[in-house]
RNA sequence: GGGCGAGUAGCUCAGUUGGUUAGAGCGCCUGCCUUACACGCAGGAUGUCGGGGGUUCGAGUCCCUCCUCGCCCACCA
C-alpha cells in the first residue's frame, strides 16, 4: 500500500513473483492507462495526444517471445510519453485470423473424426465462436504480465460487431470508388486450407525439384521421312528428334490442361511449325503450337507448353490467343476434369494427389521414352504461410481490390517524409513494393471471417453491394442469396487505425481525438501484408496517414540464428522469464540486446545466462534502494531546489551532473515524439527510438555513476546529523527518484515499488504512481557543472591508482597503507578529497612530500599529479625486488635476441615481409614494457 | 535473377558526420563473504575490426573487389 514503509521491510532478495502482479493490479484500477479523448487537444483538451495502436496477436495466440519483444518495445515507448505528460492511448486488441484460427478448429474436429462439412457451416462457426470466447484473448491476459500499459477499455477485436460494420463499410465504400471489383484469372490456391491466397500470403522459398523434358509427338508429321517413336530413336543411339518437340516443365501433372505450345515467333528453329498440331502424351489430345513473345528461346528447348488454368503466365498468353482452358485439378490437389476438362485427365489418375500423379506420368513418359531427360533444377516455389502446403496456380473468380490509386498517396507519404520507416532501409523495401503493387485478391474460400457483402438475385441475377443485409432483391424482389466466401484477414486488419477510434463514425470521440496515431510498431514480415495497407487505407477512408512512424524491430533468433517457433523447439516462453526473473528482467534484457533493427539473439537452453543482465541490474536497483532507505530512512528530505551551492560537496555537484547528462543523453536517444511540423524534416527524420542506448545510458548513470561511486562517498556523511548528513540524503534521494524515473519505462515494475517509499520532500507535490510521474527535464550543462565533473573525475582518478597499486603490489585488503599526493595545479582539489580517497581506495592519504623511504610505487594521473605509495612494510622489497629484477632480465635477454634477429639481414630479406613485420611491432612492445620495469625496479629497489 | 543487411574480444552486440590508447554485457583470470548487493566489489587478460586493393596526414568508419552468412523481392516454363 501507498503507506511509508519502514526499510527492514525490503527483503534482502527482490521477489517479482510478488509484487509484480499487485502493482499492476493498482495501474489498472487507478485509470493509470486509460486515455481520456477530452483531454486530447484536438478535442479541446490541454494535452498532446499520443497513439499507438498494438498489432493485434492473433485471437488464439499464445504469448511468445516475439510478442514480448514487441510489446515491451511499445510499452517502453508508451510508458516515456505518458510521463512526458501525453495523453497516451495505447489500444489492445485481437485479430480473428481466418486461416490460422479456422485451421485450428479443424484440426479439433479431425481429432473427433469429423470434417467441417459434418457440421456444415453454421454450426462451424458457432463452434469457432465457442472455441475463440473460451480460449482466445488468453495472450491480452497474459501481455499484463510483462507489464503492457494498454487501455484495456478499448479492447478491440477484428470480429466484434462494431469492427464488422467498419469491414462492411470499407467494402461498400471501394466498390463505389470502382476499386473492388471481381476477377476470373489464375490465384494461388492452397489445397489443403482450400482457399484462395494473395499474392503475400503464398511465400517463395528456394527448392531444387526436377525439370522434366518431355517428348511432344508433332501431328500428321509428314517431313519426307517416317516418323520413328522416341524408343526407336533410342535403340539406335540416335539424338536427332524427328517428329517429336521437346518440352520442359516443372510440372509434368499441368500436362492434361495443356491448350498449346508456344514458342517465339522469331525463333528460326521452330517457327516452321507454327500452326501445326502436336499431341499430348498419354492423352493424344491435339493441341496447336503458337507464337507468343512470351517464350524465351533461350531457356529449356524454347518450346513453352501452355497450361492457362494453372499458370498464371500462360493464363495470359490463353487470353491473348483465346484458348480454351481446361481446369483438370480439385480444390484439394487431386487430379480432375474440372471446368472445361472434360475428359482430359486420363481415369486411371483420376482422384490421385498431384505429385502422386507427377511420379506416376514420369514413369509412364519414361515407358514410351517420351522423357527426353530430367535435371535437378533450382527454383521458387511458392508455400501456404499458414500451412505450408505448395500453393497450385488456379483458375477462379474472385473478389480483388485494386490496389495502384490506393498505392499512390501511400508513396508520396513515405516520400514526403510525412510517415518515416525506421531503420531507413526498409523504406527503400516499401517503395519498391507499392510501385509494383499487384492488385489484391480479397476473397478467402473459408467459413470463418466477413462474409463478403454481396448479394446475388436468384431470379435477374443482380448483383447488389450493401451494407446491410439483404433479404430480397430491391429490382425484382426475388430471392438472394450472400456471396459464400469471407474476406482475407487483413482487410479487418488495415482498418485496425480507424476502426478501432469508432470509424466510420467520423465525428466519433476518438477519431477526433486520437486520429492520426503517432508511432507504429511491429516486425519486418507485416511490412507488406498490414502496414503499407493500412497506410493506404489510411488515406483511402480519413485523408490521413494513420501514422508518422513506423518502427520494425528484429526477430528474436536462437544462438544458431534460426528464428524462435514453438514448432521448431527453441522457443523461450516469456512467462517462464517472468516468473523466473521478473518481467522488468526480460523487458530490460530484450531493449539493451536490440540494436536499432537487429535481431535480438537469446540461447533458449540457457534462461539464466540469457536474462542474466536484466536480472542482474533488477537486483542492483533493489539493493542500491535497499541501501538508501536503511540509511536515508524515510522521514522527509530536503528539497533539491533549496540547496545552495556552498551546501553541495563535489560529488553531490558531480553526480546532479551526471543525473543531468543521462538525461539529455536520454532524451537524445529517445529522439524527437513527433515531427515538427506534420512532416519529418531531414535532420530530424532517422533519430530517436534509439531504445538499447537509452538503456545503457540510464543503467551507467545508476551502476557505474551512483551505486559505483556516489554513494560510497555518502557513507559517512548521512546519519552523521547536520547539514553534511542531510544534504547527502537529499542529493542521493533526488538522484535516485530521477534515476527511477528515466529507467521506468524499460522496468516498471521495480522501478515503482521502490519509488513508492522514497523518503520525499515535505513539500514535493507528489503524485501517487511513478508511472505518472513526470518525465526528467535535462538542462543545457552549466560551465560550473562541467567543471564539477572534470574535477571529481580526477579524485576519481587518484582512487584507481591507489586501487590499482594495491593490486599490482598484492596488498591484502585489510592492510593500510600510506599515500602521498603530490599536485601542484590541484594540491588544494586532493587536500581536500583526501579523506575521501582514502576511504573508497582503503589507504591512508597525506598530501606532502614523498618518504625519504625509497622503496614506492607512483602513478601519474592525466593532470600531472602523482600517487606515491610508500611499499616498505607492506611488502616484502627484497622478495618484490627479485622479482621484478628477474623479470627485467629475462625481458632483457629476449629483446636482445630479437633485436639481433632484427638486424639481421639475412633474416630481413629473406623472412616473408608479414615476419619480420609482427617481429618490428613486438620488439617495439617489449622496449616499452621494459622502460616501465625498469623504473619500477629503480623506484622499489633504489639505483 | 534483382535488392538489402551483416561479418569487431570466447559468446551476444555498440561503435553517430573518417581523428588520441576500438567499447559494453555475459564468460574468463587474480584477490576479496569491505555492515546495499557474491545476481556483488576491486583489479586484469583477450581484437591482423571477414580477405585483398585503393583514397587520405590519418580508415573499424569512405571507394573497388572477393569470400561467408542472413533477409526481402521476383511469372522464366
Amino acid at each position: 500500500m501507498t503507506t511509508m514503509q519502514e526499510p527492514h521491510d525490503l527483503p534482502a532478495q527482490y521477489d517479482p513473483g510478488q509484487t509484480e502482479r499487485a502493482i499492476y493490479e493498482r495501474w489498472v484500477e487507478a485509470g493509470v492507462f486509460s486515455a481520456d479523448e477530452k483531454r486530447s487537444n484536438r478535442n479541446g483538451g490541454d494535452r498532446e495526444p499520443f497513439v499507438v495502436i498494438m498489432p493485434p496477436p492473433n485471437v488464439t495466440a499464445v504469448l511468445h517471445m516475439g510478442h514480448g519483444l514487441n510489446n515491451t518495445v511499445q510499452d517502453v515507448i508508451v510508458r516515456w510519453r505518458r510521463m512526458a505528460g501525453d495523453e497516451t492511448l495505447w489500444v489492445p486488441g485481437t485479430d480473428h485470423a481466418g486461416i490460422a484460427t479456422q485451421n485450428i478448429v479443424e484440426k479439433q474436429l479431425a481429432a473427433e473424426g469429423k470434417t467441417k462439412f459434418d457440421l456444415g457451416r453454421e454450426a462451424f462457426i458457432e463452434r469457432t465462436v465457442a472455441f475463440v470466447e473460451e480460449t482466445g484473448g488468453q495472450i491480452l491476459r497474459q501481455l499484463r504480465a510483462i507489464g503492457a500499459s494498454a487501455d484495456w477499455n478499448r479492447t478491440a477485436y477484428t470480429f466484434s460487431p462494431e469492427l464488422s460494420q467498419a469491414v462492411r463499410e470499407a467494402f461498400v465504400q471501394l466498390h463505389e470508388r470502382g476499386l473492388i471489383y471481381r476477377g476470373h484469372r489464375v490465384i494461388h490456391w492452397c489445397p489443403r486450407c482450400l482457399t484462395s491466397l494473395s499474392d503475400e500470403e503464398a511465400q517463395h522459398s528456394e527448392e531444387t525439384g526436377n525439370l522434366y523434358t518431355i517428348l511432344y509427338q508433332v501431328a500428321d508429321f509428314d517431313g519426307g521421312r517416317t516418323l520413328r517413336t522416341p524408343a526407336a530413336h533410342h535403340a539406335e543411339g540416335s539424338d536427332t528428334l524427328v517428329g517429336y518437340l521437346p518440352v520442359a516443365t516443372t510440372r509434368p501433372e499441368t500436362m492434361f490442361g495443356d491448350v498449346a505450345l508456344a514458342v517465339h515467333p522469331d525463333d528460326e528453329r521452330f517457327n516452321q511449325l507454327i500452326g501445326r498440331e502436336v499431341v499430348i502424351p498419354i492423352t493424344n489430345i491435339r493441341i496447336p503450337i503458337i507464337a507468343d513473345e512470351y517464350v524465351d528461346p533461350a531457356f529449356g528447348s524454347g518450346i513453352v507448353k501452355i497450361t492457362p488454368a494453372h499458370d498464371a503466365n500462360d493464363f495470359e498468353v490463353g487470353k491473348r490467343h483465346k484458348l480454351p482452358m481446361p481446369v483438370i485439378m480439385a480444390p484439394d490437389g487431386t487430379m480432375a476434369n474440372g471446368v472445361d476438362a472434360e475428359s482430359r485427365v486420363p481415369p486411371e489418375l483420376l482422384g490421385i494427389d498431384r505429385f502422386e500423379a507427377r511420379e506416376r506420368i514420369v514413369r509412364s513418359l519414361e515407358k514410351t521414352k517420351q522423357l527426353h531427360f530430367v535435371k535437378p533444377h533450382q527454383h521458387a516455389v511458392r508455400h501456404c504461410y499458414r500451412c505450408d502446403t505448395v500453393v497450385e496456380p488456379r483458375l477462379s473468380d474472385q473478389w480483388f481490390v485494386k490496389m495502384e490509386p490506393l498505392a499512390k498517396p501511400a508513396l508520396k507519404a513515405v516520400r514526403d517524409g510525412t510517415t518515416r520507416i525506421l531503420p531507413e532501409r526498409w523504406e527503400a523495401v516499401y517503395v519498391h513494393w507499392l510501385e509494383n503493387i499487384r492488385d489484391w485478391n480479397i476473397s478467402r474460400q473459408l467459413w470463418w471471417g466477413h462474409r463478403i457483402p454481396v448479394w446475388y438475385c436468384d431470379k435477374c441475377e443482380r448483383q447488389i453491394v450493401s451494407r446491410t443485409d439483404v433479404e430480397a432483391c430491391d429490382s425484382c424482389g426475388g430471392s438472394v442469396r450472400q456471396d459464400e466466401d469471407v474476406l482475407d484477414t487483413w482487410f479487418s486488419s488495415w482498418l485496425f487505425p480507424i476502426s478501432t477510434l469508432g470509424w466510420p463514425d467520423k465525428s466519433a470521440a476518438p477519431l477526433v481525438a486520437f486520429y492520426p496515431t503517432d508511432d507504429l510498431i511491429t516486425a519486418p514480415e507485416i511490412l507488406f501484408f498490414w502496414v503499407s495497407r493500412m497506410i493506404m487505407a489510411g488515406y483511402a477512408f480519413m485523408g490521413a496517414a494513420p501514422f508518422h512512424t513506423v518502427y520494425l524491430h528484429g526477430t528474436v533468433r536462437d544462438t544458431n540464428h534460426v528464428k524462435m517457433s514453438k514448432s521448431l523447439g527453441n522457443g523461450i516462453d516469456p512467462l517462464d522469464v517472468v516468473n523466473s526473473y521478473g518481467a522488468d528482467a526480460l523487458r530490460y534484457t530484450v531493449i539493451s540486446g536490440m540494436g536499432m533493427g537487429a535481431d535480438l539473439t537469446l540461447d533458449h537452453r540457457d534462461l539464466e545466462r540469457s536474462f542474466a543482465p536484466g536480472r542482474n541490474f533488477a537486483t542492483k536497483l533493489w539493493n542500491i534502494g535497499r541501501f538508501l532507505l536503511t540509511n536515508v530512512g524515510t522521514s522527509p528530505v530536503r528539497s533539491i531546489d533549496e540547496l545552495t551551492d556552498a551546501e553541495l560537496t563535489l560529488a553531490d555537484e558531480w553526480i546532479l551532473g551526471r543525473l543531468n547528462a543521462t538525461i539529455l543523453e536520454s532524451d537524445a536517444a529517445l529522439g524527437p515524439p513527433r515531427p515538427t511540423k506534420g512532416k519529418w524534416r531531414r535532420e530530424e527524420r532517422y533519430s530517436g527510438l534509439r531504445l538499447s542506448e537509452f538503456a545503457e545510458a540510464a543503467r551507467r548513470f545508476v551502476w557505474n555513476d551512483v551505486a559505483d561511486w556516489y554513494l560510497e562517498t555518502t557513507k559517512g556523511r548521512i546519519g552523521g546529523g547536520g547539514t553534511d548528513s542531510e544534504v547527502a540524503r537529499a542529493v542521493l534521494t533526488h538522484v535516485f527518484d530521477y534515476a527511477l524515473r528515466l529507467l521506468h519505462p524499460i522496468m516498471p515494475f521495480i522501478t515503482e515499488t521502490l519509488w513508492q517509499r522514497l523518503p520525499f520532500p515535505v513539500a514535493a507535490d507528489r503524485c501517487e504512481f511513478l508511472a505518472t510521474a513526470a518525465w526528467p527535464l535535462g538542462q543545457p550543462a552549466s560551465p560550473r557543472a562541467t567543471n564539477a565533473i572534470a574535477r571529481f573525475d580526477l579524485v576519481r582518478e587518484a582512487v584507481g591508482a591507489v586501487r590499482q597499486i594495491r593490486s599490482d603490489y598484492a596488498i591484502p585488503p585489510g592492510k593500510p597503507i600510506d599515500v602521498i599526493m603530490q599536485s601542484r595545479s590541484n594540491a588544494a582539489l586532493f587536500a581536500d578529497h583526501a579523506r575521501l580517497i582514502g576511504q573508497l581506495s582503503r589507504s591512508t592519504v597525506n598530501i606532502g612530500t614523498p618518504p625519504s623511504d625509497a622503496a614506492a610505487a607512483h602513478s601519474v594521473l592525466t593532470d600531472g599529479s602523482e600517487v606515491i605509495v610508500g611499499l616498505g612494510g607492506v611488502v616484502d622489497i627484497g622478495k618484490e625486488c627479485g622479482k621484478l629484477k628477474g623479470e627485467l632480465e629475462q625481458l632483457e635477454m629476449q629483446l636482445d635476441t630479437l633485436s639481433k634477429r632484427l638486424r639481421n639481414e639475412g633474416f630481413v630479406s629473406r623472412a616473408p615481409a608479414s615476419v619480420v613485420e609482427s617481429e618490428r611491432k613486438k620488439e617495439e612492445e617489449w622496449t616499452r614494457r621494459r622502460v616501465q620495469l625498469a623504473a619500477k625496479v629503480k623506484a622499489l629497489c633504489g639505483g
